[in-house]
DNA sequence: TATTTTTTCGACCGCTGGTCAAGTATGCTT
DNA sequence: AAGCATACTTGACCAGCGGTCGAAAAAATA
């Protein structure tokens, strides 16, 4: 296997320990069975292993969302639901996931959200489009309201950054889809999925 | 004048500096010209003056907001306009908010950004309170669509987060002004100052 | 085989946030 | 005034960090 992943695996396999283990570049070094300097023959900086982690974890992920929405010939409406959902349910087998919502990982984690959002808002904005031009949303500016959708989705609803109750949640959700509904002229109900569970 | 604001006077000045990135206790200490081991008699860990600096500095500004609402009797639009007015202006002046846009500063980043949208948000649903109640604005639950717009503001404009251009900004501030006209139920425009200037 | 190129390595560097025993200033009690 | 306790100050010191570097080993090329 490419060292370079034999590298970002040791770094998962840090950031999943659950006592909150360091991650410095020596443990990563160390749980990868290579000399520190090796990992600055691969890597130049600290933060270009962050980024190269984030960016291995969640491509599969987003291309997986990618095709289910090329396969899919379900209505807008049903399509958003059906990417939240699909999104949902694989970020909750991402071990890493539950790792990042911790205070020592902000930084990383807040990267994986800017990469979320930039991976998705491509995605959400041919659904919205497709709506729009099947007449069940309106809306001008797709690309940029699926950005919109996206931040409240990665920051509000973050566990990491706030700690909501489920009852909370649902509210905010529940506000999301009348503003979405409203907002893209959509049918009443449209976006339901987002507080039923 | 209390030692512990001498210490964090210190720290603005230093952040206020355009290099911006030396900060350490060591240079916080020799600018507010005590030892450094008199820094954790009054804080017990960096982070602790941070957070101290980030309550004060943003405490004043969420006060001016407070009030420069309470006194205005403009009609809901045009209190979403000052206080996004006031608001920005305040912050601009904070040089800190620099320092905040370093990876290495995302654990405080975050907090500041959750300080802001707690603090902000009774504000903002207030004006969408009183938007409702003289018929201008339509909204079941003032508070959590509060959240929502301030989430956006925080997350997706944060220049620490994403890089957009000024052209890429305006154009999700018009789609958000669209958003929440329609999502309001407001008269068209009522959100233009979101992106102009 | 000889020579060049790629890869590995850990001692080392400057710097960080944080600790601590020792010392000084302050104010209270008698 | 003297004795004493408490509040405060200090900089040398520490472990650990991200990152560097020259030397050595391994691999590729000739």
């Amino acid at each position: 296997m490419d060292k370079a992943n034999i590298i970002l695996d040791a770094m998962k396999t840090l950031l999943e320990q659950d006592d909150g283990a360091s991650c410095s570049v020596s443990d990563i070094a160390k749980k990868a069975g290579i000399g520190k300097g090796s990992i600055y023959y691969y890597f130049k900086s600290k933060d270009e292993i962050f980024d190269a982690l984030v960016e291995r974890e969640y491509h599969q992920i987003i291309e997986n969302c990618r095709v289910l929405m090329n396969r899919s010939h379900a209505d807008p409406a049903q399509k958003f639901a059906l990417l939240f959902r699909s999104y949902r349910s694989s970020t909750s087998l991402l071990a890493m996931d539950h790792y990042l919502h911790q205070q020592q990982n902000a930084a990383i984690h807040q990267k994986s959200l800017a990469k979320i959002l930039s991976s998705l808002s491509p995605i959400v904005a041919d659904i919205i489009r497709q709506g729009v031009e099947e007449k069940s949303f309106r809306c001008e500016k797709p690309q940029e309201t699926a950005e919109i959708i996206l931040s409240v989705y990665c920051f509000l609803y973050d566990p990491g950054i706030f700690k909501w109750t489920p009852e909370q949640l649902k509210e905010k959700a529940s506000a999301l889809a009348t503003l979405l509904e409203n907002g893209l002229s959509a049918a009443k109900g449209s976006f339901q999925f987002l507080y039923q569970t």
